[in-house]
DNA sequence: GCGATTCTACGACATACGTCGTAAATTGCA
DNA sequence: TGCAATTTACGACGTATGTCGTAGAATCGC
């Protein structure tokens, strides 16, 4: 369980901040924006961060210099984007999103030998199990 | 090469302008307004619409009832989405978002067959061609 | 204890966006 | 041709967002 569903869909502007929570973790103001690529004022990212406080996207913990820190996790909207993109490119199925992947990146001898244990391990679980996993 | 690059990323209002776009094609106002899943009315489809031609994201015919079209491609924006889903997900790797696929998604029998397939054929192309091929 | 440095709280602005209402321009008929 | 339905052009408004500047509160180092 748990897991709170994402309402509307982050702007590009909060990915930008929660990406940088996800790469450095709880951070100060200074430390958040030293963590950003983009040079953006002090206050800026102190305006933007503090949104996101009040959004519930992001905590602010009591402490002196206070930490900032994601309430949402990458993978609970990482999972959100998969949705969208298995519906978008794929129309519903895995299959062409993951020909894209292995089509449209090199991998390396060690990543395809993990891709066909993984592809094992799948077909095993279908068998066993009468149990379907799956979102949508 | 060609594809153009997408300078900002897309707001989820632009999002769901795009993907009905995609899903029904070149369309009149009216079209694109019941092609949206939600309710909105003809005027808003009408700005939103206009807004997106400035930003050329989309075109819009001179014919007398204009038709509107994305003038940016799922692919592309799918690309770019991958991109940064292997990277978050990932660390830069395509396996673990794969085993993402795979284990959240419940995959037919045929599907399995077809991304062994796949699979094979990318171990092949990499022993054979010395060309890589990938974004980033 | 006190000046310098760091944090914070706010408020201000411009631009972006979502939503429409009005009203004029076109078009499709009867 | 004349009227009704359809399309367009605009402009208006409220909220969201990105970017800061100021100034006061806290904290630190001496």
């Amino acid at each position: 369980m748990s897991k709170r569903r994402l309402g509307p869909r982050l702007s590009p502007g909060e990915m930008e901040i929660l990406e940088m929570l996800w790469r450095v973790g709880p951070v100060t103001l200074s430390k958040a924006q030293a963590g950003l690529a983009r040079k953006v004022g002090y206050t800026t990212i102190q305006t933007r961060l503090n949104r996101l406080v009040d959004k519930k996207l992001v905590a602010r913990s009591s402490e002196r210099p206070a930490h900032y820190t994601a309430l949402v996790e990458p993978e609970e909207v990482s999972a959100g984007h998969l949705q969208m993109l298995v519906e978008r490119i794929s129309g519903g199925s895995v299959v062409p999103l993951v020909a894209h992947l292995v089509r449209d990146w090199k991998l390396s001898p060690e990543e395809i030998a993990e891709l066909k244990q993984l592809i094992a391990d799948a077909e095993r679980q279908s068998k066993s199990s009468s149990n379907p996993r799956r979102p949508s």
